[in-house]
DNA sequence: ACCCAGGGTCATA
DNA sequence: TATGACCATGGG
């Protein structure tokens, strides 16, 4: 049993499950994915709300839009024109694809490739939509994961991305449900403890903190 | 008023 | 390969 393991099983204990990623479709789960890149998850829903009411949650419909009426819909997410281009990008390859269907035959290391290889998207956005999308047993590093586990002693906190990837992967094994929910315990436990950086640096030491990891 | 959020790209050295 | 600038809204 790895120290990986035992904080997985004290944050579920604490928190509970989460049931992510939160949101319907496999192609809202990835819309979201890149909607969230360094931006509050609030954000995100109404951006996405916006896309709904506009019935234009579809890759056809997103691809179709002008960058400006695209980039209108994505306001509230911050980073609108960037993401507007980014969305477009992974919409068209998308269709080009053929949708997910033959998406889902692909073994996890080439889609994770295919992913990367799509302007906009990087590694933990690629593996956002492969964990939680997909369905792959993929682990997420995200800021709460090196802020965290750096803080707690269990890594360093500036090796590459890579590098942690396989950590928690070897760790913690190839099983979906365990990944799935251990990075979202993370998050919830980074937004609980770690939002401003004067109660950061306590992070692990607060009694919020030291109750979900029994400390 | 300041800080930062479930990052990624691009230019530069 | 490794930094730094840049993108931008909304809640604490």
């Amino acid at each position: 049993m790895s120290e990986f393991h035992r904080i997985y099983q004290q944050l579920f204990r604490h928190y509970g499950p989460q049931y992510w990623w939160p949101g319907g479709s496999p192609f809202e789960i990835m819309v979201g994915a890149v909607l969230t890149q360094n931006t509050a998850w609030t954000n995100v829903e109404k951006a996405i709300t916006n896309l709904v009411v506009a019935d234009a949650l579809s890759p056809q419909a997103i691809v179709a839009a002008s960058t400006d009426q695209l980039a209108d819909w994505l306001k509230p997410s911050g980073y609108f024109n960037v993401k507007a281009k980014r969305l477009h990008a992974f919409c068209q390859w998308l269709l080009q694809q053929g949708g997910e269907a033959p998406l889902q035959q692909r073994d996890t290391k080439t889609l994770r490739d295919d992913l990367l290889s799509i302007y906009g998207i990087g590694p933990e956005t690629a593996d956002d939509m492969l964990l939680y999308a997909f369905d792959r047993p993929v682990f997420v590093i995200d800021a709460y994961t090196r802020r965290l586990f750096s803080r707690l002693g269990l890594v360093a906190g500036d090796e590459s991305y890579e590098n942690l990837r396989q950590q928690f992967e070897s760790a913690m094994g190839a099983d979906v449900k365990v990944l799935n929910e251990f990075h979202a315990l993370i998050v919830v436990h980074g937004k609980d403890i770690c939002r401003k950086r004067a109660r950061c640096e306590k992070c692990c030491l607060s009694k919020t903190c030291r109750a979900a990891f029994s400390i």
